[in-house]
DNA sequence: GTGAAAGCGCTAACAT
DNA sequence: ATGTTAGCGCTTTCAC
């Protein structure tokens, strides 16, 4: 900067001026600087800018998600970004795995470089370590899943009314024995569409069956497996709800794995000759929508949501904090739709 | 900081080492400060701290990719935030749509704010401007294309090879008429995979028939038209490649829209009924592979590659760059794999 | 082992 | 419209 001003024959104020853009500077000294500043390749260094201004802001803010490769995630942070972007602001990520420990590491780093607010997918446990950074400053918005133990704008969909469509879909459709597979059950969606299956059940008068139930199931494979245990159970499921995206694949495999050792199988394979039959009728409706879900078969039913949505409308809100916004915590939660494709239209067979 | 060396009663220094970790401090006197720092919660100001030491280094890095929605470049972001993780870096993320327009503000923000060094997708053109900032001390490394103009250590796959393999593999089949499905021709990866289409046709004497080729295709909807256009040629393929991901779900859903209006629907839907008989025929072979392709009907057949560890071993030039190695340029080329499942092995049917 | 002084690159506040 | 001075929070250097 000393240079540009040397070379522009001017004092490092008004280097400092004309890089900021400020409009008190003669056009004639501006355009001098603007020269020497491009011969120079000089670029203003906003870590030391940010030192010295007045409220500290970077124009950086943190996104702590889960997990960046789930698609989910990927699409919602990809709307994070282009809404910093139209801000002017930049993006730094991290993901958690769904660990506390590794959110506040990552959390703590965030802070260290300033940033002016987090975007944050809350973990399970407790969040009271945040209301400590929002003290000092930084803004905190939550997204797909409220933090426990503190009052933050939040963005959710309604997670109990969609799994509730969902059972009622497949009860509508004449399924009674409709099994429920879920994640970590610590996981604040998986306790709502847990819950939303629930009410569906128990508003028809239909008892649940505990032995249809299957919670913590973290990877497809887990969910493969799952279901396949299930449909050799000696009254398996007429109908099985997922309750997200992995799971779902996971559950689209090991059916259609079950039902290609169907024909003339007998009992040489790992699955029982029945439980190939049953797998081949089960009805099947899934939380998320996943790619080419209509281009399975049959093509996948699912309740969707809109993670770009949801995204956009974090960053929103966070901006709207950041630029000085003190109204009352605001909570905004979207819509889920439920997509008939087919796999959840299945009607229960009838047992011989 | 201030605060803190009052309450423990030592000086700014003592407390800057306690908080360093260096060794040179008394036990007690580090144990007066901690139990000050816990109290005042304080947290050491990174950006201050960067503003001071020596080589002005931030632990920062910048990731610039094509668009961190697409799954391909979600996982490979994954895999480098993780590399960064276990080396104590940040890592900010930036999309850029490959308008290089973008790219280059995206590395002018990074810059600004001193990542140690940069991970490109880079956008087509000349990128001779990443130089100047190499010269300037940022690390920079490609991966999944070079970058025109610009010498770095190179992530890519043998594009070449492996749209070879997937079209040779089609030929072996029987097949001729062999359409390519691309993306826009200034990116590196597609020209490669049309080059490598071109090669394997050329080596076994078939001759390439423009018809058949389409470039340009930028969403799912363009390759579903095009193929929908193709297969209502005079002389339709028999076979399809596709020279990505999106372009494979596209011709996926394009080509089972269009045999689902074979049966009987005569000259009154959109395709005739020639052009859905033989779409229901054509064999597919795809580059990238995509979730749940076994679970299509054919089961795709794709050359997969592996983002993960193309962003792992990105990350990993990169951080020995920032080490200080100084090597001359290093060129990283992983394999793909031909995963065979079906819809490659379709043969052709002969024509009535 | 600890502290005092100087200064990283920039901008706020006050001159001129 | 431009320049001067001081200082952001920390670390370097050197003295004790």
């Amino acid at each position: 900067m000393r240079d540009v001003a040397n070379a522009a024959g001017v004092s490092l104020m008004t280097v400092s001026r004309v890089v900021a853009g400020e409009p008190r500077v003669a056009p004639g000294t501006a355009a001098k600087v603007e020269k020497a500043v491009r011969d120079l390749g000089y670029q203003r260094d906003d870590i030391a800018r940010n030192l010295r201004i007045k409220d500290r802001t970077t124009s950086t803010i943190g996104l702590v998600l889960d997990d960046l490769a789930n698609p989910f995630f990927a699409v919602m942070a990809r709307a994070v970004e282009d809404e910093a972007r139209r801000q002017g602001y930049l993006v730094l990520v991290g993901s958690t795995n769904d660990e506390i420990r590794r959110e506040r590491e990552v959390v703590s780093a965030f802070c260290a470089r300033h940033v002016d607010g987090l975007i944050v997918v809350p973990t399970a446990g407790s969040h009271a370590f945040l209301s400590g950074r929002m003290r000092s400053g930084t803004k905190v918005v939550c997204v797909d899943r409220p933090a426990k133990g503190l009052d933050v704008d939040t963005v959710t969909i309604d997670n109990q009314d969609g799994a509730r469509r969902a059972v009622a879909h497949l009860l509508d459709h004449g399924h009674s024995r409709i099994a429920f597979l879920g994640d970590r059950e610590d996981i604040w969606t998986q306790q709502e569409r847990y819950s939303g299956y629930t009410q569906a059940l128990s508003s028809r008068g239909v008892r649940e069956e505990p032995s249809l139930v299957r919670h913590g199931l973290r990877a497809r494979a887990d969910a493969h497996a799952a279901v396949v245990e299930l449909m050799d159970l000696p009254n398996p499921p007429t109908a099985v709800f997922t309750s997200n995206d992995l799971i779902t694949m996971g559950v689209v495999e090991g059916l259609s794995r079950l039902a290609r050792t169907a024909p003339g199988s007998g009992a040489a394979g790992a699955a029982s000759a029945a439980s190939a039959a049953a797998a081949a009728g089960v009805a099947l409706v899934g939380f998320d929508d996943v790619a080419l879900a209509d281009q399975l078969n049959p093509p996948l039913t699912v309740v969707s949501q809109d993670p770009a949505a949801m995204g956009t409308s974090a960053a929103s809100l966070l901006f709207s904090r950041i630029e000085g916004s003190t109204s009352p915590p605001r909570s905004v939660v979207l819509m889920t739709r439920l997509v008939v494709r087919g796999s959840g239209e299945v009607r229960p067979t009838v047992r011989s």
